[in-house]
DNA sequence: TCAAAAGTGTTAATAGTACACCCATGA
DNA sequence: TCATGGGTGTACTATTAACACTTTTGA
């Protein structure tokens, strides 16, 4: 049916992915960065990224190359956006797809992350990237923004019950500024998707404070704008 | 540096773009489809497309396809998504980055359309597409209604000088539902960067009515959100 | 008893929505 | 003079933002 030659006179290329992998701890997000004890670019600093393999999508790649690093197989992830310019890769021609994950820092497997030679490194902190893996960042920052925003996907970033505290300073962090805790609260009271568990959280401060959970089931979503 | 082995090892794709064109005519959004008189998939309705070449950016491919098509070089497009599951195309693999280009569709090349064997189609009627495209046109749609709601990118959609019923039904288009025209020119009042040209369109009405432009350097993002 | 975090309501400002008539013109 | 599309303002509703004190409890 489609004759050989359709494609075969097109080149080929490389096709790779490279993940933004987020975490919240201490106030901060955080992202998952490899210290790169391999070529090309040894020493620099960079995201966790693979090649696509033969029968794989990229999506899958993504995962997988997300779950080498973490352990981790069932994150939050959403693709961001693909860089194609020729020469962002020196060595080579590769198309990159970039993708966010969002990971609960407390989960994630230490022995595969210390493996990589990865460290998580504060926002704010983090140093300069090779290719053009900070230009992935960016966008990646603004696009995860933009769905938390009309969206409850944040809460991947939290364990399974949190309080409303810590789901306030996520938020802050997230978006960064910080929000009034009345408002804060009362909007999430509206939000029958968030429930209590009943259980209490006594780490934080003597008197305990509510533990509530993210219920999928009563959450459906509403915005027209889906992304 | 990079040892040649790095990139070696790992398999090479097939990258292409695949371009979902806005028109507005009428009233109504429609789309410049091919009916395709070429393998593969001859006989069948797509998108318009082609392969990334050597030396050649994802951006610059699409805005290649999009000129080939229409004549047409300085259009808005924005990357949609990148569709890479392993058996999206039935010949080889092809891994294809979609971009939507809004035109205005006074101005596009009627001769290279013809050649091509395309048409407009109006966004309800748009025919079953091949392989993934449908999906494609789907998800530009909603990528390029929520941009439309943050910034004036519908305005590539009209001619440089355009009235505000123009603008109006536009709008009614891009949401699928109608405004009142009261709230609706009072919130295009408030855009100081639409502006009255001086000049009157008779062509509509005996009365005639203004004419207004974008203008784009009193057009400065404010939005949070640039996606 | 006190330090430290949890929890709780009201008011003001702003943005958004609903709604109907007069105007200018050329045929 | 009349048919046609162009143009205009106000009142109501909903949403968002500002703001400070009381409660609980273990040390």
């Amino acid at each position: 049916m489609a004759p050989k030659a359709y494609y075969s006179i097109h080149p080929k290329f490389h096709v790779s992915v490279d993940c933004i992998i987020f975490g919240f701890e201490d106030g901060e997000l955080s992202l998952l960065l490899l210290k790169r004890n391999f070529e090309p670019a040894r020493g620099q600093w960079s995201l966790m990224g693979g090649f696509v393999e033969e029968g794989e999508s990229t999506d899958a790649a993504a995962r997988r190359v997300v779950a080498e690093l973490t352990g981790l197989n069932d994150l939050y992830m959403s693709q961001v956006h693909t860089y194609g310019a020729p020469d962002r890769d020196p060595g080579e021609r590769v198309v990159s797809v970039a993708y966010y994950a969002l990971v609960d820092i407390k989960k994630y497997n230490r022995e595969l992350v210390d493996a990589h030679n990865a460290f998580w490194v504060n926002l704010p902190e983090v140093p300069p990237l090779i290719f053009d893996h900070g230009t992935m960042v960016e966008d990646a920052l603004r696009f995860m923004r933009y769905q938390a925003s009309v969206k409850p996907v944040g809460i991947n970033l939290l364990p399974e019950e949190f309080t409303l505290t810590q789901l306030q300073t996520l938020y802050e962090a997230i978006f960064g500024q910080s929000m009034d805790k009345r408002n804060f609260r009362k909007r999430i009271a509206s939000m029958d998707y968030i429930e209590k568990t009943g259980r209490v959280d006594k780490t934080m401060s003597r008197r305990g404070a509510a533990l509530y959970r993210f219920n999928p089931d009563k959450y459906h979503e509403q915005s027209i704008f889906k992304i």
